[in-house]
DNA sequence: TTATTATGATTCATATACAGAGCATTAATA
DNA sequence: TATTAATGCTCTGTATATGAATCATAATAA
């Protein structure tokens, strides 16, 4: 049972989603695609993508990273267009490192 | 009324958000960050951050980015901590495009 | 080894994001 | 100018993401 939310965000948080949303409008702008356009063929309604130029920080991440992909946002500057090669480095990465993580009671460093 | 919903999304967006989520949880292990830690820091649930951390792509896009940020990671890799700047610039380019996108009828090179 | 904590996975109830429709306003073209 | 499409809003019902709880397993530290 969720109790009801409120969340809050980080400036950054909110400066890169919204930043996100107007480079996507930017580009569907540029390239003189309406918002019903690019919603359809996105599979969203229109209204999900105003929410998502605006910089809404609770659209589904997957639909933001779609819409960016759609009008060609490259996320992660990788050179090649595919990023298998990072999460492959990344994952043998993630491998050497302990699996657990163990609490150190003392006040640390953490944040 | 919402039909039920059945998303497509390209090997891109899917791999983007892959990689977002082991970025998370590669920076929070080296970081000796039990999964515990870092969800209550970002006011989240456990489970919502195992999920982000596989790459589902049904989370909120604000609660990503923001555990991202709480971990270190720039998204949109700007030299100063802000995006201010950046947002200001594209909100101007934007001001100059037209604000209305008139739909040709030909068949155009859209995407 | 043993004790204890972290992680992974599942289930359920509910808060909420979404699609769809409608309406008013704006602005591009003829 | 007039026409008409695009945009920006609201609102409503519902599909679904999320918090909380639980359990099993893994792995760290003593």
């Amino acid at each position: 049972m969720p109790k009801s939310i409120n969340r809050t965000y980080s400036r950054y948080t909110r400066e890169a989603t919204r930043l996100l949303g107007q480079m996507i409008k930017l580009k569907r702008t540029k390239r003189k695609i309406t918002a019903k356009d690019l919603a359809e063929r996105a599979g969203i309604s229109r209204g999900l993508l105003q929410r998502i130029e605006k910089g809404d920080l609770k659209c589904e991440i997957g639909v933001v990273f779609e819409l960016a992909t759609l009008v060609d946002i490259k996320l992660f500057d990788a050179d090649n267009s595919s990023l298998t090669g990072h999460i492959n480095r990344t994952e043998e990465t993630l491998a050497l490192l302990p699996k657990h993580v163990r609490n150190t009671k003392e006040v640390d460093d953490e944040f």
